[in-house]
DNA sequence: TGATGTCTACTAAATAATTAGTAGATAAGC
DNA sequence: GCTTATCTACTAATTATTTAGTAGACATCA
């Protein structure tokens, strides 16, 4: 009986993103750190922290009254898992077709497709 | 002054997918159609279509007293905004680094790896 | 023509996501 | 030890999203 594979929302995912960064950091932290962009009360950060916490995106652990978070699933891990889900639900479970998009839509560079092909030699000859 | 390129929510990419499927299709059309899986009312599924053409994702006509929706954009040229849009998001502009994660979380099946080098060979010598 | 059914328009209720305030606890500086 | 800062916990307000009801228009067909 496992749970769905859950989705961060909007503000959970920004505030992921700087906490990915930092490895490890107060609420403080997170909103001092130079890619916050949303303008957010001390405490709207840190009711979303907890958040994360609930939903195991996140652990802490205290250090004097302070609590400090660290993510409990990679970036890598949650890019894969966002990307099943939207391969899923938008690309009607065909990823390859993710990739041709990306290609016909111009978003991989030259360079980019050089690096891809050179990557995929080297996985299987 | 652009507006910025808006995605979908939950219940409406997945109405959406059905019309784009349909290329036309009333909302009884959408609300039979066999990969309706979610079981909406027929108001609701009518709100939603009003909502997606007041956010330009449809447009309408009238036959009889019915409409009949067709998209403004096409599924591809939707799937490339949303992958532009988690490009952002979720892996710091560097759309190469998406299709690296699906290498390595195995979503390209080897068959499919194939494919994408023969691609990839045909597009720039 | 009138009874019945289907459709849109409008409204509203329920749920989810976002934001932030208040209170009380703890810490830090004097 | 007091005063001031900062922190968490709890709560609430706001906004977005999802769902569906009610009313009236229109259509169909017996």
């Amino acid at each position: 009986m496992k749970q769905k594979k859950q989705l961060l929302t909007e503000v959970e995912l920004e505030l992921m993103n700087i906490l990915w960064k930092l490895e490890k950091g107060s609420v403080r932290n997170i909103l001092e750190h130079k890619s916050m962009k949303r303008d957010l009360a001390y405490t709207s950060a840190a009711t979303i922290m907890r958040i994360l916490e609930q939903k195991k995106f996140t652990k802490s652990s205290k250090v004097g009254n302070t609590f400090y978070y660290h993510a409990t699933l990679s970036k890598e891990d949650y890019q894969a898992r966002h990307l099943n889900n939207i391969s899923e639900k938008l690309f009607d479970n065909t990823p390859l077709s993710m990739v041709a998009r990306l290609i016909d839509d111009g978003q991989l560079s030259k360079k980019d497709i050089k690096e891809l092909k050179d990557t995929l030699n080297n996985i299987q000859k």
